[in-house]
DNA sequence: GTGGGATCGGTTTTT
DNA sequence: CCGATCCCAC
């Protein structure tokens, strides 16, 4: 017995062996054989591309549509076709391309040069947010603003939003900020400003079925803030240039000429705003390309519609087509499973997509008892296909519907040693000690901002508090001028002695910052405003954990504005459309508030990605895990309530499944704790709609189903691992504990108090009404009698 | 004006 | 379970 076991250890060595020296003899090979791309695909770049793909990429004369199924090579298409056009003598500057993510652009950038040489970097090419901020950067002055405009990301229009909805006096909640916010997006994106608004009907009359009248007063102001602060929101880099070109023609005149190409990838999700802008652009020459699969259309909410490929069609008559059906990426099982789901939709353009690919695995489908279960199981997994499979860690994803899921999948890692990469959740420019250091930056370039002034005006305090700034607002609107202009004034409004001292000292200090604008270098300037603001002294007096990592974040931020000044051998934060280096603070900030999620990570580590079905769009993994297949959870709840929002979600299942190359699973949880009770789940509809012969049922109480009395038992794959450390801290008591806890804490007892550290109760008074017990803790090394109500852990000996 | 504790309310997806 | 907000004591 303990021979056989033996031999075992030893084969399970051998594996191991064998696949690590496997895996690095193809990172070997994949790292040092060069990979001149003209000379390997034969004589010409074009040899690479089959019949369909090769008729798309070189008919670059007239409007061009491209639908391309998953899969089907739509991303070497374009290259080869922008390749092929530097390759008939036009200049790169004279080419925009709009991708959906900045990543995109610049992986799409590098493989040109590889064909074309460095003359691609001066392609006008990114997302359309970034491409049209880079371009009203030139021409902001045209339409009223200035060049070193904000840009206000959604939180900062939220807040102000929720400031004029309470100064207005409207009951904030039939005015829901997020809602209100909604609404202006939606006809923002549908080419209505604050003036047409009122005028449509429509609108109007949905406001006020929802009791909300208001959102056009609401627009209206908001529309005159943004303006006085000099600042535009995500939805204003594509208003205000669609604004710039409408009113001033010789801009008009200027870019429509310049631009002999235009090309839009993941057309599909593109808005009637983007939509009008690049027609406009590309009337002149009429050499526009758009590639996309109505099938992945996943931003409807953002205003994407079917309806641009239809206007498409009108807009220019004598458009080509052409279509790539084949998919090159996934098994037959794969595609066969994408084709039955995407069926049950109504509101499809025709089209079948097939491969020659091997028929592959049968999808797995795991069911699991709760969501820490369910991250077991597919750490689980992923260990297990590692191993059997060789599938290195990059070759795995975990796609969810919400990012909130993402936690019980990290802790599973994390136990199993496997490396992983969350794209998305709070991004590291969403933080809040980021966000405080750069409004210091923001008020610096662009001193009207009201929301960088709103942010830091008493952070770190210096006594200008709710009193003050409520009178600075009112004078503010009063007179139709900014905070900054009245702070800056002040001795022209009546402010007490204090506060009048206060407002000028930090006005003084701003004015400081930016008298160095132009004579120090940005990442001085920027480290010298944490300091002399006082913000760094505040994170670094601050030893706890948090404290820590704050510090750190200010110190990579000021990292990374130096790599964007000095711009060294790869750089991601580099302007992906910039023909002429822009380096100044002004440019940096505004680069900032365009980064997507997907710009976050470098691609190249080995690591499992974890990430929602939106960002997953335009990526591929050997083996996908599509996770919390739930009613309610995927589809979202709240979009099941009409075809067309249970269809886009299909949609998002769609791009999910067809993420993977090789291997499928899918899981969900039979219950999942939710606000901190449990919550029973039913499954996904969409299991139920696959093709229920190719799928592999694990862990499956068929009775639940089927309603026979068949009962599966379900075992996890045993894989040994490490036991879990022992949790420092059994018990968490806080103020509003349960009677419980006073039986835990006794006086004498150590314990770590969240914030001011190790410390021992000395006393505990007053039980009142069985509930509540006050706590009196005192600071090791300390005689005083640091704070009644605590928070504390109890420290185990 | 400041800071801490209690209380309430809320879940999509992204530039 | 989280964060925003309210409320109260200094």
């Amino acid at each position: 017995m303990a021979c056989v076991l033996a031999h075992c250890v030893q084969d399970l060595t051998m594996i191991k062996i064998l696949s690590f020296f496997l895996t690095n003899l193809c990172a070997f090979l994949m790292g040092y054989i060069p990979f001149p791309i003209p000379y390997f695909y034969g004589m010409s770049f074009l040899d690479a591309l089959n019949e369909p793909q090769l008729k798309a990429a070189t008919s670059i004369q007239g409007p061009v549509m491209i639908i391309a199924g998953p899969g089907s090579g739509k991303t070497r298409v374009l290259t080869f076709r922008i390749a092929h056009i530097l390759s008939q003598g036009v200049d790169p500057f004279e080419i925009m391309a709009l991708t959906f993510t900045n990543k995109a652009a610049r992986e799409m950038k590098n493989r040109i040069e590889a064909i074309q040489g460095t003359g691609a970097r001066s392609l006008w090419m990114g997302t359309f947010h970034s491409v049209f901020a880079r371009m009203l950067r030139s021409e902001a002055t045209k339409i009223g603003y200035t060049s070193n405009f904000t840009i206000y990301d959604s939180d900062d229009s939220k807040n102000l939003i929720k400031n004029i909805i309470r100064e207005m006096g409207l009951n904030d909640k039939t005015y829901k900020a997020s809602s209100v916010h909604y609404r202006i997006s939606l006809a923002k994106n549908n080419l209505i400003n604050h003036q047409e608004y009122p005028l449509q009907t429509e609108l109007v009359q949905e406001d006020e079925a929802y009791g909300r009248p208001k959102v056009a007063d609401i627009y209206k102001e908001y529309a005159k803030r943004c303006f006085r602060a000099g600042a535009m929101d995500f939805d204003d880099l594509l208003l205000k240039t669609h604004e710039l070109l409408e009113s001033v023609p010789e801009v008009l005149y200027k870019y429509q000429h310049r631009f002999k190409h235009v090309l839009i990838d993941e057309f599909q999700d593109t808005n009637f705003l983007q939509y009008s802008i690049v027609k406009k652009l590309a009337d002149v020459h009429q050499n526009i390309c758009v590639v996309g699969d109505d099938a992945q259309s996943i931003y409807a909410f953002r205003g994407a519609s079917i309806l641009n490929i239809l206007n498409y069609e009108r807009d220019f008559p004598d458009v080509q087509t052409f279509r790539l059906e084949q998919n090159y990426r996934s098994t037959k099982t794969i595609v066969a499973a994408a084709n039955t789901i995407i069926a049950n939709n109504k509101q499809q353009l025709a089209k079948k997509i097939w491969t020659d690919n091997a028929d592959g695995d049968r999808i797995k489908v795991i069911r699991s008892m709760s969501d820490n279960e369910e991250g077991r199981l597919v750490a689980d997994a992923i260990f297990e296909q590692r191993m059997r499979d060789h599938i290195s860690n990059s070759g795995f994803a975990i796609l969810y519907r919400t990012n909130a899921q993402s936690r019980s999948f990290e802790e599973a890692l994390r136990r199993l040693n496997i490396p992983y990469r969350i794209y998305g959740g709070i991004s590291f420019y969403q933080r809040k000690e980021v966000k405080d250091l750069m409004a210091y930056l923001k008020l610096t370039v662009n001193p009207n901002d009201e929301e960088a002034f709103k942010r830091v005006v008493n952070y770190p305090a210096r006594g200008i508090g709710k009193t003050t700034m409520e009178k600075l607002i009112v004078f503010a609107a009063d007179n139709d001028r900014s905070l900054w202009d009245i702070a800056d004034n002040i001795a022209l409004f009546p402010f007490p002695a204090a506060a009048r001292k206060n407002l000028t000292e930090f006005v003084t200090m701003i004015k400081s910052f930016q008298a160095q604008l132009g004579k120090m270098h940005a990442y001085d300037l920027a480290a010298q405003v944490a300091k002399s603001t006082g913000i760094l002294k505040e994170l670094y007096n601050d030893q706890s954990v948090e404290g820590l990592s704050r510090y750190e974040n200010i110190q990579e931020l000021l990292n990374s504005i130096r790599e964007f000044v000095d711009p060294g051998e790869y750089n991601q934060l580099v302007p992906v459309d910039a023909t002429e280096a822009d380096r100044s603070l002004a440019a940096y900030l505004q680069q900032v508030s365009l980064l997507t999620d997907a710009d976050q990570q470098d691609g190249t580590d080995d690591t499992v990605k974890l990430m929602t079905v939106h960002a997953a769009k335009g990526l591929e993994f050997e083996s996908v895990f599509i996770v919390g297949l739930e009613e309610n959870l995927f589809p979202s709840g709240l979009s099941v309530n009409s075809r067309e929002e249970l269809e886009e979600e299909r949609r998002l299942f769609y791009v999910a499944i067809t993420r993977a190359e090789k291997k499928l699973t899918l899981t969900h949880a039979a219950s999942r704790y939710k606000f901190g009770s449990l919550d029973y789940c039913e499954p996904s509809r969409f299991i139920d709609e696959l093709p229920q012969d190719q799928l592999e049922m694990v862990g499956y109480n068929k009775a639940a189903r089927s309603g026979r009395e068949e009962y599966v038992t379900y075992q996890a794959p045993k894989i040994t691992r490490p036991a879990p450390a022992q949790p420092a801290f059994t018990h968490q008591a806080s103020a509003g504990f349960s009677p419980a806890a006073p039986n835990e804490l006794q006086e004498g007892m150590d314990v770590e108090h969240q914030k001011f550290g190790f410390g021992k109760i000395v006393g505990m008074e007053g039980n009142n009404d069985g509930k509540m017990a006050t706590i009196q803790f005192q600071k090791a090394g300390q005689k005083k009698l640091l704070l009644k109500f605590a928070k504390l852990s109890i420290v185990r000996n």
